[in-house]
DNA sequence: AGCACGCCGACT
DNA sequence: GTCGGCGTGCTC
């Protein structure tokens, strides 16, 4: 291709596109014995740059490239990189009518690139129609969503769906207000808790891009302190994001927020708001008149401007897993942020996950932690109780709920609220060993052993839920016994049984339904499902963790790390030892979440918890993909699939069916067919060829046609056993 | 997914 | 000769 199509335009008639159309004719004559309309006769065209680059919004993999358009001289203008476009797409004869080219039919897109010329060979269509002028898509919003899509072997079309909000003209025609000037260096206030928190503001304050992994001290300081490392961020001239797992943490951010910088430099943004106002708060961001963004996880692509740092709150929560297609981890997008745009790195919880522990152990992040004394000194008393003591336990039997949980609750009314963790219904085990509750394991791949659909209890019909490999000699590593227990209790009515156990005291109930945010510093018996413990004013005096062993039996990898992570979350809660805060634990005081509460050593815990997944073979040390679908359909795509030399297949094994009348997970097979999962897994460092070899399979697959049955790739699925 | 192109058999 | 079957491949 040479520079004419650059001198093209104005004439109509011109020769430059007469030329063209003669080169591309001949390149293409066996195949075209008719005279082929040319495109851009009579179009006059853009002078410079004519060529624009376009990626159609169809989340369909084999159209995942760009494609190019002519930019027609009267779109010349409004044509800029990152503008909504409309173009005509589809295959098929190209009319010409009115000196205009038809192809199939009108399809949106965002405009990439100005070019001043195309490397395709044929004639290009023009652009129909910008949309808008306002360019939502920046080179580094690109550059975002383009690694998001290659690292959850997805579309970009789809990742854009994600992280562009859909139109609004009149949000659009309103101007932003002018930005703030930054604020003043902030005061490092409760940072100087943390060994190196001082040194991580000072470096933020001076446009650094430290990256840490902070383990919070429990009690309600976190928002403030979030607040103080955006400030010191925006005190350098540098934007900053954060990241919560639900509504209620952002606007605790948000509060916080307000208080150290006013308002009109920041903006919350989260699910509840109209598209219009979103699209409105967004454009703020988008057009630099807000600095900073604090939001749930849609607020990840947020597009900041000179992003100085992006800040996840406790990344266990699995609320930070987008819904839609390809399905990305906050934790990872804003993992992929920091190192596209240099930015600081901040990644808290009062947990700690088994990836920010990887985080540190790698080198890539640093630990940001208090000293020993002082989380002993802001931790509640942890006692625990056992299946020993229950047994022993008269009370317990009668009552269904140990005597040292009574006893702590009755102490605790007299001086506040008292907490009770109820684990929501729908947390069904599958199998352990009925002796030491290990969970019970493949011997083949590790996976989790599942009972035969009658066989629950003695474990009859035993089976990998990976590999599918049959087990029938099973026996507890650990303690040698070769009973296996599968076993529910209901065990909210343990907590309505304890609220009229206190008849005077008042008992308030908060969960999926009616989530309460706070409660009165007065005595009272709150009732909460994992997650929805509402913050009470001068904290708990007492929490009861009721039921531990039916959320460490779940059958997840994350069972042991899920369950001290929703203990730990509701201990923080309560007031600090040294003011009489207790929690009592109903679980085996020798496992390791147990202890790892009880020490108040989430970071030691999940440090042990990588250590075994990387001998284990268990993500994140290796990287997982599940790809699920109709059993011949499965088989031909893992055959067909370039998988890495080092890639290993696990299974396939049956999905369970989809219930009658319930709604379609996500991934699931549709009602009424039967469909098979596969667990492919690589060693560290191929993760990406995974990815790559899985998206190029499915794209190849789309192309060949409709006919084929639909395949469903997943990377890092959250939810394999 | 659409939709046109192309290479086969039946028809005016 | 020409119309139209659907199998295959492309979409700037």
């Amino acid at each position: 291709m040479s520079g004419q199509n650059g001198m093209s335009g104005g004439g109509g008639e011109g020769a430059p596109p007469e030329q063209l159309a003669l080169i591309r004719e001949s390149v293409r004559k066996a195949r075209e014995p008719r005279a082929k309309p040319r495109t851009w006769r009579n179009a006059a065209l853009a002078e410079r740059l004519p060529v624009a680059r376009v990626l159609v919004n169809k989340g369909v993999l084999h159209l995942d490239r760009y494609f190019d358009y002519a930019v027609p001289a009267e779109l010349d203008a409004d044509a800029q990189p990152g503008v909504r476009v409309r173009v005509r797409f589809g295959a098929g004869r190209h009319r010409v009518r009115d000196g205009r080219r038809e192809g199939g039919g009108l399809i949106d897109g965002f405009l990439v690139e100005r070019r001043a010329e195309s490397d395709y060979a044929g004639p290009l269509a023009a652009l129909a129609q910008v949309v808008s002028p306002e360019p939502v898509l920046s080179e580094e919003l690109l550059g975002l969503t383009r690694a998001v899509a290659d690292r959850y072997a997805g579309s970009l079309a789809d990742v854009l769906q994600l992280a562009v909000p859909p139109r609004s003209a009149k949000a659009e025609r309103q101007e932003s207000p002018a930005p703030l000037p930054p604020p003043p260096r902030p005061a490092p206030g409760s940072w100087t808790r943390y060994v190196h928190g001082p040194a991580f503001l000072d470096a933020l304050a001076s446009g650094g891009a430290p990256r840490a992994v902070w383990n919070a001290l429990p009690g309600p300081l976190w928002s403030d302190e979030v607040a103080t490392a955006v400030a010191a961020t925006l005190a350098a001239g540098r934007g900053a994001l954060v990241v919560v797992p639900d509504g209620r943490a952002a606007a605790r951010v948000d509060a916080a927020l307000t208080a150290l910088l006013g308002t009109g430099r920041h903006a919350l943004l989260t699910a509840d708001a109209g598209p219009e106002k979103r699209y409105r708060q967004w454009l703020a961001v988008r057009r630099g008149s807000v600095r900073a963004v604090v939001g749930t996880r849609a607020a990840m692509f947020a597009p900041v401007r000179d992003l100085g740092l992006v800040v996840l709150w406790d990344d266990g929560d699995d609320s930070h897993s987008e819904q839609h297609a390809p399905q990305p981890h906050a934790r990872d997008v804003l993992l992929l942020r920091a190192s596209l745009d240099r930015c600081a790195f901040l990644l808290g919880g009062w947990s700690c996950t088994v990836e920010a522990a990887q985080l540190v152990e790698s080198g890539w992040a640093r630990p940001l932690a208090a000293g020993r004394e002082q989380v002993r000194a802001a931790a509640p008393l942890v006692r625990t109780v056992g299946d020993q003591e229950l047994a022993h336990d008269e009370a317990a039997r009668a009552a269904r709920l140990p005597s040292v949980a009574w006893q702590t609750a009755r102490e605790g009314l007299r001086h506040g609220p008292v907490l009770v963790q109820v684990p929501r219904r729908g947390y069904v085990p599958r199998t352990a060993c009925a002796q030491c509750r290990t969970a019970a394991r493949c011997r083949h791949c590790a996976g989790p052993l599942e009972a035969g659909p009658l066989e629950a209890r003695d474990g009859g019909t035993l089976g990998c839920g990976w590999c599918g490999r049959p087990e029938d000699d099973w026996h507890c590593p650990e303690c040698g016994a070769r009973r296996l227990r599968a076993q529910v209790v209901g065990a909210r009515r343990t907590a309505e049984e304890l609220g009229r156990a206190f008849p005077a005291v008042p008992v308030r109930t908060s969960g999926r339904e009616h989530v309460l945010d706070t409660v009165p510093g007065t005595p009272a018996l709150v009732v909460s499902t994992p997650g929805a413990e509402p913050v009470a004013e001068g904290g708990y005096a007492a929490a009861l963790l009721l039921d531990g062993w039916a959320m460490l039996t779940r059958p997840d990898l994350r069972a042991g790390e899920d369950a001290l992570r929703r203990w730990i979350a509701a201990a923080a809660l309560v007031r600090e030892q040294s003011a009489g805060g207790t929690v009592v634990v109903v679980a085996e005081p020798t496992l390791r979440p147990v202890q790892a509460l009880v020490r108040w050593d989430p970071v030691g815990h999940a440090v042990r918890e990588l250590a075994e997944r990387a001998e284990l073979g268990f993500p994140p040390v290796s990287r997982m993909a599940a790809v699920s679908g109709p059993p011949e359909a499965l088989a031909g795509f893992l055959t067909a699939a370039g998988l890495p030399p080092d890639a290993e297949v696990l299974g396939p094994v049956p999905l369970p069916p989809a219930p009658a009348g319930s709604p379609r997970r996500p991934g699931g097979p549709p009602p009424g067919e039967h469909w098979e999962r596969a667990l492919v897994r690589v060693p560290p460092g191929s993760g990406a060829a995974l990815a790559a070899a899985l998206k190029a399979a499915q794209a190849a697959r789309m192309a060949r046609g409709g006919g084929e049955a639909a395949v469903r790739v997943r990377i890092d699925p959250p939810d394999i056993g």
